[in-house]
DNA sequence: CAAATATAATAGTAATACTATCATTTAATA
DNA sequence: TATTAAATGATAGTATTACTATTATATTTG
């Protein structure tokens, strides 16, 4: 794997996009604009047309940096798992005992994104946000395979395999690691998620308290 | 013989329908064919019109049933789930181990739905494979919290909280059964899914490793 | 400045997700 | 059996969505 700590900007797969939304101020914007659109109102709610008019801009123009809205979507998940991905070598960076690096590595997994290492002026909580509900519908999608095969996955896919080598790093006996590491990270989005919709679901109703529960249950796995 | 399977009634709320489709042959027929169309073609490319054509009848005859197709699609989840719960129920009926009952409940989870207990003749399979597919954006919708609050997700969260409770009879000092057993439950449908499309990510492709992951995360994280 | 490129303005299309109306068939009941 | 009510079918229509196409106008670059 290459060294992300050298370059701070997130390599995103040109699959995504027709034209590269970084090249141009309305690209950022578009971006910038969908990512305010589809934490207010969902996107179920957010079409091309209603960003052209807040953007200032046309639905041609849009067309012409992103396929449709769901490439887009794709887009902006990508954006939060390489900033995820970068935010988690960071800070698990020179760390030297395998638990407290997996910790910690899980730890950063449910903190805001740092959005300051893109070229976007985004809030990270409304990038967390569109994650936690949206997600699940960028994957759950008709054209997965071609898209995974094209490499639209691929940012996601690199953060599960770091986090489940951390895993056999702690416990090289332990056969699940791939299967804890999905858990733990498809947790971190959908354990917010019944937070704010079905608190009674579960336990977690802070950052906190999430990390308790997943410090628990890998500690639990595999230290015993 | 009548075995008491055959006498199941999985009572759907009925703010899932405008009228029971358990009560004629029209409202089996959409609901038997719309889980054919739904596997085999996923939710998206789904509409009433082509299920219309299907069973030889209309579009505004299926109307008169469900409101539209996303109710369907939470009809047909909770259909899936009260199959599930039953299963569970009769399964851990008289078991004295609370350890024993709880790993013999999530065994369930991930059996095949037996769905000769119901009105329709459905294979278990399609049903299993739509929930994997379709059910995190039956519960990931704009209007989730008011469907919520109407009931359509009572039986999905009864089953929920069965899970939590028989998790609290192993270990009462544990902090996070509804967390847990939420994990689990949505683990039931995902890991399938990604053995399915990112069959790197997880290492349960079959129903017996499935469990055994499980198991061993239980075992571990409530007895240790 | 000319040429290339990017964006805007406008129009149009096919499909979707419904709603409305009325005719007809089937079932219930008196 | 006749009458009525309920269920279903046939047909039409609408607003919205998710695009595609075309041409005009800026803007950038060589």
């Amino acid at each position: 794997m290459h060294n992300i700590l050298s370059n701070l900007r997130v390599d995103i797969n040109s699959s995504l996009y027709l034209k590269d939304p970084e090249s141009s101020q309305l690209g950022i914007n578009i971006v910038k604009s969908s990512i305010d659109l589809i934490d207010a109102n969902g996107i179920e709610e957010f079409n091309f047309k209603k960003l052209a008019r807040v953007i200032g801009s046309t639905e041609s123009s849009i067309y012409r940096y992103f396929e449709n809205k769901h490439r887009l979507l794709l887009y902006i998940s990508s954006l939060y798992w390489g900033i995820m991905e970068f935010q988690m070598v960071v800070q698990t960076n020179n760390m030297s005992g395998s638990l407290e690096k997996l910790l910690k590595a899980v730890e950063t997994l449910f903190s805001t994104p740092q959005t300051k290492c893109t070229s976007f002026e985004i809030e990270g909580q409304k990038l967390r946000h569109i994650l936690n509900s949206e997600f699940v519908k960028a994957y759950h999608h008709k054209l997965v395979d071609e898209e995974n095969e094209a490499g639209c996955f691929s940012i996601y896919k690199r953060l599960v395999s770091r986090l489940s080598e951390m895993i056999v790093e702690v416990n090289s006996d332990y056969s699940f690691s791939k299967s804890l590491a999905s858990v733990i990270i498809e947790g971190s989005l959908n354990q917010y998620f019944l937070s704010e919709h079905f608190h009674n679901l579960t336990d977690c109703h802070s950052k906190d308290n999430l990390y308790l529960f997943y410090k628990d249950l890998l500690t639990k796995t595999l230290m015993s």
